[in-house]
DNA sequence: GTTATAACCGTATCTCCGTACGGTTATCTG
DNA sequence: CAGATAACCGTACGGAGATACGGTTATAAC
């Protein structure tokens, strides 16, 4: 409903019937209505977070090249398909709304913050594998890859088709590679076998 | 309003009041409440791009590097003191309720449009005077560069504070510079006269 | 079996807000 | 001065929507 009408056009009693139940049901399971949409927000953004974590878990099963798989995890935050527009849509008008309302800015600054965290410790186990370099401080580093990210995600949003004739498939992958090469720089001497997994104890 | 409350609790009668004006004065120059958050938008769009104009007029005018003039550009998009923030609160409420307001996304996809062209009209100068090699593409560079630019914005406007304790400051420039340096790779060699200004006939 | 808890419904209430409207005062224009 | 246009006011109307509420049916527990 977000994604189609905006948040605006989402009332309970609307809720309910696009769910097919009925509004006294709806305010058994959410006591009101922001509650309602706190949760609809959580539920999209650990529903993007899963696909990264998905892709991370498979790049480091099949022992993949560090930069590789965040080349992916990256491209997966992109709205190139209409699935990932409609859940960009969701995210952007819940961002909009959480100017005054703490309880959804911090889902939004949570997201944020575990999405560089995660690149962060692929940078830093680049480092233990030899695909960075030793001095590269991985949170600056991460910071700069995230902000790529999230504006690359917005350039393609605004403009699916793309800019001027060109269309956006033939900037997302390039940026994208260019950014992470400047990060990733070197071979990978020996498979650390965890990517952007957590430090091992 | 906006900034400090959201769009949400923006009323007509609410903003007549903060004017010190009536609900019938108000209704006197917008006909509708729409077309008052309309202007509202438009009038924020304006500003944030006037700044940005000013710099590059200036930068023209004492013959300054294109790249440095660019970053100043750029960097005035950061919310980094409590004005700009204000502003960039409105704009990211805007772009959220533009999911189903074609009029306001139109403001917002302008915006980027010209922002775009200008970065670009500022790789094509640079180009002429030398500060940019001759076979960079301009279009997909001034896409990077402004991804990177929104980008960073967001990443500030979250974590004004910076993160894991690293203050913003230490990012925002080095990254931009960064970024710059890619694009603006030589040195001027004799003034073109126009950093970004249109190309001349 | 009875009692409690969960699932479920429809409506009534109360508030808020956008806009319409009828009216008044000021500022031009000729 | 006439008379038109713009600036300006306060209220009334109407709609929409969030929540409260009183109630019913099913499922579980003992």
């Amino acid at each position: 409903m977000i994604s189609e009408h905006g948040l605006d056009a989402v009332t309970v009693a609307r809720t309910a019937a696009t769910a097919g139940m009925s509004v006294g049901l709806v305010q058994h399971y959410f006591r009101t209505k922001d509650e309602m949409l706190l949760h609809a927000f959580r539920e999209v953004s650990a529903r993007i977070r899963a696909r990264a974590e998905q892709r991370i878990r498979d790049g480091v099963r099949h022992e993949r090249p560090i930069a590789r798989v965040m080349a992916e995890v990256m491209t997966e935050y992109i709205p190139l398909d209409e699935a990932r527009r409609a859940e960009y849509r969701v995210a952007r008008a819940f961002a909009g709304r959480a100017l005054d309302a703490p309880a959804l800015a911090e889902v939004d600054t949570e997201a944020a913050r575990r999405l560089r965290e995660d690149i962060a410790r692929a940078v830093h186990n680049g480092k233990e594998c030899g695909e960075v370099d030793e001095h590269l401080d991985p949170l600056p580093a991460a910071v700069r890859l995230a902000a790529v990210m999230e504006g690359l995600a917005l350039q393609v949003y605004r403009e699916p088709e793309g800019a001027a004739g060109v269309p956006v498939t033939r900037f997302v992958a390039p940026v994208l590679d260019a950014e992470l090469a400047a990060v990733f720089t070197g071979e990978c001497r020996q498979y650390a076998g965890r990517a952007a997994s957590p430090r091992s104890p």
